[in-house]
DNA sequence: CTCGCTTTAGAAAGCGCTTTCTATCTGAGG
DNA sequence: CCTCAGATAGAAAGCGCTTTCTAAAGCGAG
């Protein structure tokens, strides 16, 4: 039915060999012949057939990208980014498939497998992950199948796998000093969320607030915990007094805008006096002032708010946001490159990303009541 | 290297194809052989070869999915609702390649080439058409060789392709009354972008307002144009006065927040005395209230605005923005359904998704000078 | 001129799976 | 007790490409 290799070879009086050889480019082939190919795939429209040659070859152009949720432009900007380093123009174009967890581990270890059998040339893992030990390490044993099979893994905006959870499986393997191998460990790429936690709390002690609530995200996620534990390390710094109260102020919730709303109710239930609320990302932030706003308070003038990841919307919001940009399209550039293998994995195999405090007009000095 | 059928075949004490029969579930196996088959399956953590298996059944297991944007949850929302449906869950895992164009007419057709190039089972094309006759055509060319070569084609979100661009390529085709086929035509889930708009200039003409300005997306967009009409024809209806002077009250732009911030900023040089400014979508209104904000005029108090889309922030911009609400997860939904066959197509290949006028606080009756 | 080297092209053996086509083994009906 | 349909399983031929391995030229040197 389709036009094949052979078809084209017949064309232009060659081989398929040739053929093959000319569109990959990966063999010398005398200039006439390359032509007379390359006008025979023309005037035929031929197509690669990709499962083919993916089969001969055993890898495909197939690129995975896991991401909790595309309608979340945190990881859209991310997944955008990445294929941006892939698109057709460039590095003779890999396939980004975007595939979307919802945060869930077993969807995130289905997708795996999914993207095992396609013989996917690289993962890309971004967005936090799930601190439970059965799922680090069925993750990690995942992990280690695709990388045996060729498979490349980048993690951006999450940390690398504990080592722990890098337990090896057949256990017949002689020495067991050097776990070397021609397979590549995972790369990573991570956000450097402590410190922007840290310096956002910093910002807040030094216009003089006190009384700081934090509405966090789920509480298993990487980045929930190296967020708040910048939080606290940089009350702790200020005063321990206040280190101590912070377990009161702090609740739990979604990365979604009611979490915010509703975290931010039960905030002021039990501290009516609070004088700001740091979220744990934009999207709850907004939440949070829907909520303060809905109770009568202004904003920055009675409560200062705070967010976390720039995202575009935040510059928008009234008041606008202050928050820590991170650079996700930086990020996700890098992911994808690493990916690709067209940058050469840092140092230690872990590279982090700056976090930026952006001060902006929803954070002011608290009222002197 | 890897485990392969064979390897299970032999581990079972079965044949290779037997595995094969087992695993698509397609023939009749006795139980006690399929059992055997399974549990050699788990032991040696199989994974099929998916690239050998499109090969040999001639069809992946792979959905493409072209957007403009990932990074804008426009897209994200149907992005992840297409995705949804076929989730490694559901209708045996297959998998959502989400495609970014950047809404580069090239890209889209690459990006097309790309996917034959996988075989990919079926593809939907998300986001507004680009008019423009020579790409029309490309497009139209190019989705008659997917479908030739069996991949199921949805347009979500945007028009069908005029009937005009469905140019046949091999001309000896003898009788030229019916273009039957197996292969099935493109099926559409198109929204109401005309009726909608309509419905939100309704709106502020009822509240009273009667110099409306436009800021509008990129000209040669089927959504902008179809807004644009819907618009007209409202205006048309009340005033043809007020059509006449809607020209002069246009500008275009890109669907982003710069470009209606730079639009609504040339509105008002245009007529310092607007009353009201309806926006491309929801973030083209953002950049509209940024600007108007900047020139000191308070909404919905001194000048009323009003988006389209009805995107998750709308509802949390201050004011909450007055907008039109396309149900993009169902719209999604459905294309992911149709996609994958589950869904029949509905009669004329056309299914109309109905829009919603989501009245909010940032349109109000003009002020009475 | 012939030898041996480089350059270029073809032959053919798979890659791992699907799927016809065949073979075997049941058990029911005559 | 034999025959035949029905149910299962296997053999084997590809699917279209990549990639060794091999062969045929082309060419400077001895």
């Amino acid at each position: 039915m389709a036009v094949t290799l052979a078809d084209v070879a017949a064309r232009a009086g060659v081989s398929a060999a040739t053929v093959s050889r000319v569109l990959s480019g990966n063999y010398p082939v005398a200039g006439a012949t390359r032509s007379r190919v390359l006008r025979a795939v023309e005037e035929l429209e031929y197509v690669v057939n990709g499962p083919a040659s993916a089969l001969a070859a055993s890898t495909s152009d197939l690129v995975g990208v896991l991401v909790n949720d595309i309608a979340d432009p945190f990881f859209g900007i991310m997944a955008s980014a990445v294929q941006s380093e892939m698109g057709p123009e460039k590095a003779g174009g890999k396939l980004a498939v975007v595939c979307n967890t919802g945060g869930s581990p077993e969807r995130e270890l289905t997708y795996l497998t999914l993207l095992q059998r396609q013989r996917a040339a690289a993962v890309v893992l971004t967005g936090s992950a799930v601190e439970d030990e059965k799922h680090t390490t069925a993750l990690a044993a995942r992990l280690r199948r695709l990388t045996e099979a060729g498979t490349r893994i980048v993690l951006c905006g999450r940390p690398p796998l504990p080592e722990a959870a890098t337990g090896r499986a057949d256990g017949a393997d002689g020495a067991d000093g050097e776990e070397t191998g021609d397979s590549t460990a995972p790369i990573t790429v991570a956000f450097d969320n402590r410190g922007g936690a840290r310096r956002l709390t910093e910002h807040l002690l030094a216009l003089g607030h006190r009384r700081i609530g934090y509405v966090a995200g789920p509480v298993e996620r990487t980045t929930t915990r190296h967020r708040l534990e910048g939080h606290r390390a940089a009350l702790a710094d200020h005063d321990p007094q206040l280190l101590a109260a912070s377990d009161r102020l702090t609740v739990h919730g979604a990365y979604d805008r009611s979490s915010g709303y509703d975290g931010a109710l039960e905030l002021l239930r039990r501290a009516p006096d609070l004088t700001a609320v740091l979220a744990a990302n934009d999207t709850v932030a907004l939440g949070v002032c829907a909520a303060l706003r809905d109770q009568g308070l202004r904003i920055p003038e009675d409560i200062s708010v705070a967010g976390f990841d720039d995202l575009p919307f935040s510059a928008d919001a009234a008041p606008a946001l202050t928050t820590v940009r991170i650079p996700l399209h930086e990020a996700g550039a890098r992911a994808g490159r690493l990916a690709l293998g067209r940058e050469s994995a840092p140092p230690g195999g872990v590279a982090t990303v700056r976090t930026e405090l952006m001060a902006r007009a929803s954070t002011a000095p608290p009222r002197v009541n």
